[in-house]
DNA sequence: GCGACAG
DNA sequence: ATCTTGTCGC
């Protein structure tokens, strides 16, 4: 019951945890009969350093930034906002995100005032070597209907995508498919759709197509990520988002 | 052993 | 993820 929120920073002992955890994820929709508020979830990262110049590299240290924008559906519209930041401690290791970026999501969702009724991660959600990407481990934690909305390949192959909105193609890894690729608008790149947890890969699907508009992100994950990539200039940031988490650096 | 590899 | 200018196309 409570290994659901253990934590380490051990990558060997990470792969452990995600193995004990990947059980426990509920494929199988389980979300509230009336979805009436959706967070979108992402994270982004700005150099520490006084003298940022040239050349960033990502191992220097940051602050690891987490937005979460709650919408009300289906009017789409931006119904709250939270951002916190706090120093990075963990590299990026692929396949161990969550372990990097959850923290920071995690103290940003205390922040809300919100009870969101699904989230949409900008991640994997069992589209995952081990089936317990960001999205599902996000969900895991807080026993909340999750989706994950990846903007690139973890693991798994696909077919090309027809270049019309609103084309799918299974994603099939290891003979499972753990996800399907979406084209969520013509002339880009397709979104990579999996289940984070308590949701059925087409219920995850729906709710994906449900949120597009004219751009490539669904919005929940397009609003979040537009705060979570924008640069820092002056707290300008702080005074756009309507709450915010208070910093620690 | 070699290549792949969310953000 | 992050840096970075112009440029091609609807």
């Amino acid at each position: 019951m409570e290994q659901l929120h253990a934590w380490t920073e051990d990558p060997r002992t990470a792969i452990q945890l995600q193995k004990a955890l990947a059980p426990r994820v509920i494929r199988e929709d389980c979300l509230p009969t009336s979805v009436d508020l959706i967070a979108g979830v992402d994270v982004g990262f700005e150099p520490l350093d006084p003298k940022r110049n040239v050349r960033v590299d990502p191992a220097a240290p940051s602050l690891t930034r987490a937005v979460i924008v709650v919408m009300e559906y289906p009017s789409l519209r931006v119904v709250e906002q939270v951002l916190h930041r706090q120093p990075t401690t963990m590299p990026y290791i692929p396949g161990l995100l969550s372990f990097r970026e959850l923290p920071a999501i995690l103290e940003a969702y205390a922040c809300l005032e919100h009870r969101p009724d699904l989230l949409m991660v900008d991640g994997m959600g069992i589209a995952h070597p081990r089936r317990v990407g960001i999205a599902t481990h996000l969900g895991l934690w807080l026993d909340k209907p999750s989706i994950g909305v990846g903007k690139s390949r973890l693991c798994g192959r696909h077919a090309e995508v027809p270049d019309v909105k609103g084309a799918m193609v299974p994603l099939i890894d290891k003979g499972e498919e753990v996800g399907r690729v979406m084209r969520s608008r013509e002339g880009v790149k397709p979104l990579y759709i999996s289940q984070g947890h308590r949701i059925s890969l087409e219920t995850a699907c729906d709710w994906v197509r449900a949120c597009l508009t004219r751009y490539k992100l669904p919005e929940p994950t397009r609003q979040a990520d537009r705060l979570a990539s924008r640069r820092t200039r002056e707290g300008v940031l702080m005074r756009e988002a309507r709450s915010t988490g208070q910093d620690q650096a």
